[in-house]
DNA sequence: TAAAAATACTCCATAGGTATTTTAT
DNA sequence: ATAAAATACCTATGGAGTATTTTTA
C-alpha cells in the first residue's frame, strides 16, 4: 500500500472511469489500471466493480476509499506542518544566559529580535555556566550566553564581545577622586562578591587573588545574591565591587556610588560568547541571535561578532 | 513522501538511534539513513537533529512526526477495514425478488442465509422484474431472483429451479372433484389475475389465450392485487385462478379452496432464475444463494442449480 | 580508539511508459 | 465498430543492500 495508489482510487472513484482517472492523476491508463489492481491483490479485497458504463465501489470498497481519503488528507497536513515550520527563524528558541549578563543584555536583544523575527519567541532562561552548558547537552536549550572558556565536547561557540570589568566604590570614599584604580588600590579595601557557582564570581576572586598574592595580605570578602544587591550594598559603604561595563546603564545612575575604570594595561575582562551545540540545526536562528547582539551598543565591550565560529 | 519513510522516522524516534531504528524496521542502516534524509530534503526541513549520543527531533519535526503517526495508524485502520470486508459472504447482500416468488422463498431462503453466512444480511426488495433489472444495472440492488427470460446484457443467469403452475379452485364448484385440470376446462370458469406489470399474470394470460384461441369463446377475468388476495377471492367462489406450486404451503391451507395440478403434458410452468451483473465481484455470495435455494424444498419444483450459470 | 551516521556503489524490484489485446455494448 | 480496461513488455527510477569513510566523543 502506497500513498500513490491511495491518490489513484481516490481519482477512481471521483471520476469513475480509469482513462479520467488516469489523467488527473497525471499518468498512462495502464499504470493506473496495474495500481489499482495491485492494492486491490494487497488487500485482497474488490474495491471497485467494474461496470460496461463507469466504475463504481464495491460495499467494501466504500469504506476503503473512506479511510484512503482520511489517509491522504492526514499526510497533506503533515506536509502544510513541515511547510509552516520550514523558517528557522520561525518557532520558538529556548536561550538561556548567565545571572551577569542577562539583565544588561537581554533587553535590548529580546527587543531586537522580536523586530528581526517576530515569529521566533524567545523562551530565556537564567543560570549558572555550568547549568546551562548541562541543559544545552541534554537539549533541555537550543543556544546560550555565556563567559568563556568553556571547554565542552560537541559545542559550538560564537564569541560575541570582550567586555571590561570595572571598578563600583561608595561615592564618599576617598578612592572615588581617582581618576581609574588598580588592582592593588582594591586589595585592602573589603570587597563583596556573587555567591559561588557563579563564573563572574572566579574571575574577580582570580584577578584579585593574583594581587593578594602580590601584596600577600588578608583581605575581607562579602557575598551578595545578585548584582544588584551588591551595588546597593556598595552605596551604603560596605566596600568595593567590581561588576562588568554592560551593566553601567544599568547601574551607573545608583545614587551613593562612582564607577571607576581598571588603570591600563592590567585591566581585568572577560570574553563573551554564544554557545549551541554543533548538530543544532536552525543555524539561521543563531545567526540571527549573534547579528542582534553586534547591533546592540555595549559600553565597555569590544565586538567580535565578526570573528567565526569555532569548536568549544 | 512515502508511507515507509513516516514508519522510518517513527521508528527513530521512538528509538532515537539510526542502527536500532533500521533493526525494527528490517532494513540496514544507511537504507534508513538514506530515506530519512530523502524525507527532510522533500519536506526541507530538518526532522532530527543527530546529537552524538542520541538522535532527537527537533520542534517542527515533532510537530511532523505527530501528523506522522495519525497518518500511519489511519494506514492501518484502512487495513483493518479491508480485512474485515475480506470475506465475500460478509457485508450486505441487495436480494431483489419478484412479488410471485418472495413470499414462498424467501422466508426459508432468509433463514438459511443467515445460518450458512450470518455476517451477510439480506436487504430484500420486492418489486417487478423490469424494475428489478433496472435496479441491477444502476447497481442498487446486487442480485436478483425472478422469472425467465431475461434479455439483458451485462448480466450473469442461474437457472434454479422449474416451477408448475397449479389451479385453485372453490372447494365447492364441481370442478374441484377433478384429480387434475385442463386449459380447457379452466377457460369457461371467471380467472382471476394479478394486475399488469407481473410477469407471472403475462405467463398465465400467454397459457389462458392459447386455450382460448383453441376454443375462441370469450372469458371473463377480475384483477387482484396480490396472490393473497385472489386466493381469498377463490375461496368466495368468484372465480379461478392459477398460482405457482410453490405457493402450495402457504395458501394450499385456506378454507374454502382447492388447489389442483394441471394434466400432463400441458402443463404451464415458469423458471425461475438468479440474476447478477457479470461484474459483480463478490462470485461467493451469489454461490451462497444459489446453494441456500438448492436446499430448500418446494414442492412442484425441479431443481436447476446444477446447471451452470450463463449469460443473460 | 570506538561507535555511529553518512557516503559510495551496486543491484534489483517496481512504477510507469508504449503497444496491443481483450471485453462489452 | 467503438470504447474502455486489461495485458504484455520494456525502461528507468530509486529503495535497499554491502563496503567504506567521516565524524565525534
Amino acid at each position: 500500500m502506497t500513498l500513490t495508489e491511495l491518490r489513484y482510487i481516490l481519482a477512481l472513484a471521483q471520476e469513475k472511469h480509469f482513462g479520467r482517472a488516469a489523467e488527473i492523476c497525471g499518468v498512462a491508463q495502464p499504470s493506473l489500471s496495474v495500481a489499482v489492481k495491485k492494492l486491490e491483490e494487497e488487500l485482497k479485497i474488490k474495491i471497485f466493480e467494474r461496470r460496461s458504463n463507469e466504475v463504481t465501489p464495491t460495499p467494501i470498497g466504500t469504506l476503503v476509499l473512506q479511510q484512503a481519503q482520511r489517509v491522504i488528507e492526514s499526510a497533506e497536513k503533515l506536509r502544510e506542518c513541515a511547510e509552516q515550520g520550514r523558517d528557522p527563524l520561525s518557532g520558538p528558541l529556548r536561550l538561556g544566559v548567565i545571572y551577569t549578563i542577562a539583565p544588561f543584555l537581554l533587553p535590548q536583544l529580546v527587543t531586537r529580535i522580536h523586530a528581526k523575527a517576530p515569529t521566533m519567541p524567545l523562551v530565556i532562561s537564567e543560570n549558572y555556566t555550568a547549568d546551562l552548558l548541562e541543559a544545552l547537552k541534554t537539549g533541555q536549550i537550543d543556544c546560550a550566553i555565556l563567559s568563556l572558556p568553556v571547554q565542552q565536547a560537541g559545542l559550538m561557540m560564537q564569541p560575541l564581545y570582550d567586555e571590561d570589568f570595572v571598578v563600583a566604590v561608595p561615592a564618599d570614599h576617598p578612592i572615588a577622586d581617582n581618576s581609574d584604580i588598580t588592582r592593588e588600590q582594591i586589595a585592602s579595601e573589603p570587597m563583596l562578591l556573587l555567591g559561588s557557582g557563579h563564573c563572574f564570581r572566579d574571575q574577580i576572586l582570580n584577578f584579585c587573588t593574583d594581587a593578594m598574592r602580590t601584596d600577600a595580605n588578608g583581605k575581607r570578602t562579602l557575598e551578595g545574591t545578585s548584582l544588584q544587591t551588591i551595588v546597593y550594598m556598595v552605596a551604603q559603604g560596605l566596600g568595593v565591587t567590581i561588576i562588568p561595563s554592560s551593566a553601567q546603564p544599568v547601574y551607573g545612575g545608583t545614587p551613593g556610588i562612582k564607577i571607576l575604570p581598571f588603570r591600563a594595561p592590567s585591566i581585568p575582562r572577560r570574553r563573551v560568547a554564544l554557545v549551541w551545540r554543533k548538530s543544532f540545526p536552525r543555524t539561521a536562528a543563531v545567526q540571527a541571535l549573534r547579528d542582534a547582539v553586534s547591533h546592540i551598543s555595549l559600553p565597555g565591550c569590544r565586538l567580535l561578532t565578526s570573528l567565526p565560529p569555532i569548536a568549544a
